[in-house]
DNA sequence: AACCTCATGGTTCATTTGTACTATGCGCGA
DNA sequence: TCGCGCATAGTACAAATGAACCATGAGGTT
């Protein structure tokens, strides 16, 4: 059982090519694994999951046109049995947890050394999550704590922006009084003392992006 | 001239191994390049760079212990003729800024497709710069700009950890008003409207970070 | 010597922000 | 139906912020 008579394919999906050579070449060393496609893509990982079905996804969550967990979530409403292993830069709360949410059995960085990426690929493919101690730790902070609502984080985004509460609400066509009101929560919410604060917190986390 | 009777010999310094093992596998399909050598770290490419002198030292800026551009720096210090090619992830104009002034020769993103790659070592082995256009972009907007003083830059920190002008005035040992007066200087020099758009400018330029 | 930048400290004033409340209507789940 | 979270809008007030100025001394360059 912890023998598999068949080596285990791995789909491997990252937008550096530089990545997937060398996942590709890690892997070419291990006994138990075998890569048996490699996208750069979400839509590329669909036609290679489709054109042989890999037992483990490894893949990250930066992608261009669709996000990573998205495209998770996209790939387990295609494939209910696909086992999603991310391997990525990425430790920003939020990251970690939609991906698990999406559906991932696992969360590795980016940083990780070569047996533990493997060991990860192997647990996986026994139907065993892979969420190191570091991860996990993020991941319980997490539990109990409010989470942004949609529009919150939309004010929040304007605030990054450098938005008065006044221009918030314009954008928005609301009250400015309004407004002030999800900045207020957004702070209540995320424990910080002005919006600079609130905004550099969600950064971290993960909650809003800078890049536009 | 254009073709070497030797190999260019690359000491690969990244403190990710899948990036590692990615760019050998990458080069040994080259037949004029080879890898003489990899480094995790700043220290141990000091190192490998005495045991086997490379033509080209192809490094990341995100290293533990010590940062890229200093480790850059430090190396071309010690070996005024070495010549480095920035391999990394971060489009900051402050990264390419320092690590070309550090004496870096190229300055490439990570998720540059092979070609590039193997041509940006050939080009730096042949003492030619390699800055691709989109980062040429960054750098020329960066040309006329202010930029921050130390001091500023101290006090942007702080801005950006949520804490307000008497705060930081409290923990620099200066007065409120100089306080204020370093945050307005941030502003004018980084055309932001309130500090919170000065800080993420800010991070988004490199200037300062979250993680600590 | 003349000049410059930087860090320092100051004044004044309008605007913005954050705190602390209240309140309404909607939708959702117990 | 009752409660809860959410988005909405409001009031009142104290504190923080940013704009627009001025000024000085230290440390450089020309």
């Amino acid at each position: 059982m912890t023998e598999p008579a068949q080596r285990i394919k791995v789909l491997i999906v990252d937008d550096h090519p530089v990545v997937r050579f060398g996942l590709r070449t890690m892997f070419e060393s291990e006994t138990n694994i075998l890569v048996t496609g490699m996208a750069g893509s979400a839509r590329e990982a669909f036609a290679e999951f489709d054109r042989e079905p890999p037992d483990v996804v490894l893949m990250d969550l930066r992608m261009p046109e669709m996000q990573g967990t998205d495209a998770i979530a996209e790939l387990r409403r295609l494939h209910p049995g696909a086992r999603v292993l991310v391997l990525t830069n990425y430790e920003g709360d939020e990251y970690i947890v939609r991906a698990l949410q999406a559906g991932a059995m696992g969360y590795l960085l980016k940083n990780t050394p070569q047996e533990e990426i493997v060991r990860g690929v192997e647990m996986v493919a026994n139907n065993q999550r892979c969420v190191p101690p570091f991860i996990a730790q993020r991941l319980v902070e997490t539990v109990g704590r409010d989470e942004l609502s949609q529009r919150e984080i939309e004010v929040l985004t304007l605030v990054a922006a450098g938005k008065s509460n006044k221009e918030i609400a314009q954008r928005l066509f609301i009250s400015d009084k309004t407004a002030r009101n999800h900045v207020v929560s957004c702070l209540t919410k995320l424990g910080a003392d002005d919006r600079t604060e609130a905004v550099t917190i969600a950064i971290r986390r993960g909650l809003i992006h800078l890049d536009e």
